[in-house]
DNA sequence: CGAGGTCTTGAAGACGATCAACAAACGTGG
DNA sequence: CCACGTTTGTTGATCGTCTTCAAGACCTCG
């Protein structure tokens, strides 16, 4: 199979032939982790980055009364700590959203394509920066939006990541978190995401049962989080 | 002088002589914007990225009702839109906070640098990963934090960004922003901002007049923000 | 000196947190 | 397959934080 790697590359900028034949050569071990096991952890010093093949990831961070903040969330094909290979030391954790099994990609591997491929650099680069402007969107939603509003932005978000890579679309996809990550997701407390959930399902947007996200009506879910996916920069263009 | 970027760069890792030469040679023209001017705005596809030579400017979205969340502040040496080399079309707009001068940079010359630079590459890339991981401790602080200490939070990283540049301390710096800009910031109203600041003030921790702000107990403001600047990822590696 | 922006304060109300209790779902071992 | 314990979901009540509206003081800059 096409990895999802090269598929969500390829769908961002034109990928050469070389640079494909050296994606596809990548030493093909996997790692698994469970629900809720800790992926990378904060303060290691990772010397590979973490491809996810399949399964849910978020980074988190935690202050000092012991709640958590989930920065962002990954799905399938995402890279998930590329950034390490330049930061070198992780100043947040990764935690495992559900089961998930990924490709760790060594940093030395990297390094080398940054030396020799500059077109697939740029490409690696551009998807840190995609990341960045999904990171100004949830300050957005956490800012100026409503609750209900940055719960409706954050669903619209993964249908849209997740038909990229064939996993999901407007209608539904598998969405196995539970409240309170949701929660930590939205920076609010488990009793409140329930009613903002609770909400959206009166309002007849959506029904969640299940571990599966059902979007009954995706132009008013939309229309609430006002959701525009120009910052998901899908379109195709030379890098 | 050396340019605040060289020094910045150099500061992460190692700049070759070639490399910084290439910087040197930049075309030196520079350009200026009055306070409360957009530098760049939302749907744009700039040409060139900006180099921030002085002053202070912010990221910024707007939301359907009209309010605006700040999502990033940028301080002299920073290369405020590179991303714009790879993402080409602005997902949210510049806007100068204090009178800046900016220096424009050719894409063009950025893509030289990704084909030819490898060492500069990475360090620019790394530029771009800083900005992420300031993102995602504003989304903690948005999320998980009170608002005294998320404002703290950004007093205590406006001081460590500005030393690096050699425009502050912990002491204290110049701060030209109104209070409302600050609440774009933090995501609050105006009038809750200036209550945050009152309650700073009223800690003795702050003073804040005439556009310079005054540090009066840098452990205190620390303690209140937890604020640790590992995020910042100050220390000179080999990348 | 005047005008517009910014700062400051009070009062009322909306939104979200916390506490508490119970129900439902899930997982595990018997 | 059932029993039981644990986690997750659900709801109500109360409290604190932040917003909104409003008004007046203070600046600053033409």
């Amino acid at each position: 199979m096409t990895s999802p790697l090269i598929r969500k590359l390829a769908q961002r900028g034109p990928l050469r032939d070389e640079e494909r034949r050296l994606l596809e050569s990548l030493p093909q071990t996997t790692r698994e982790f469970a629900t809720g096991e800790d992926m990378v952890r904060i303060g290691e010093r990772p010397a590979f980055s973490t491809l996810l093949l399949s399964g849910y990831c978020g980074r988190y961070s935690t202050v000092g009364d012991g709640s958590r903040q989930i920065t962002a969330v990954h799905v399938a094909g995402d890279f998930v700590d590329l950034p390490s290979f330049l930061l070198h030391k992780m100043d947040h954790g990764i935690v495992a959203l559900s089961r998930c099994v990924v490709m760790p990609v060594a940093h030395s591997i990297l390094h080398d394509i940054t030396e020799r491929f500059p077109n697939l650099t740029r490409l690696l680069w551009l998807s840190t920066l995609i990341d960045t402007a999904i990171h100004r969107e949830w300050l957005v939603s956490m800012g100026r939006r409503s609750a209900a509003a940055q719960l409706a932005h954050l669903l619209c978000e993964l249908a849209v990541k997740l038909r990229i890579v064939g996993l999901g679309d407007e209608r539904g996809y598998r969405l196995p978190f539970t409240q309170g990550e949701v929660a930590d997701m939205l920076g609010l407390s488990a009793v409140h995401a329930h009613r903002v959930i609770k909400d959206l399902r009166e309002r007849g947007l959506i029904t969640w049962r299940a571990g599966k996200l059902t979007i009954n009506d995706w132009a008013g879910l939309e229309a609430l989080a006002e959701f525009d996916p120009a910052y998901l920069h899908l379109e195709t263009e030379q890098r």
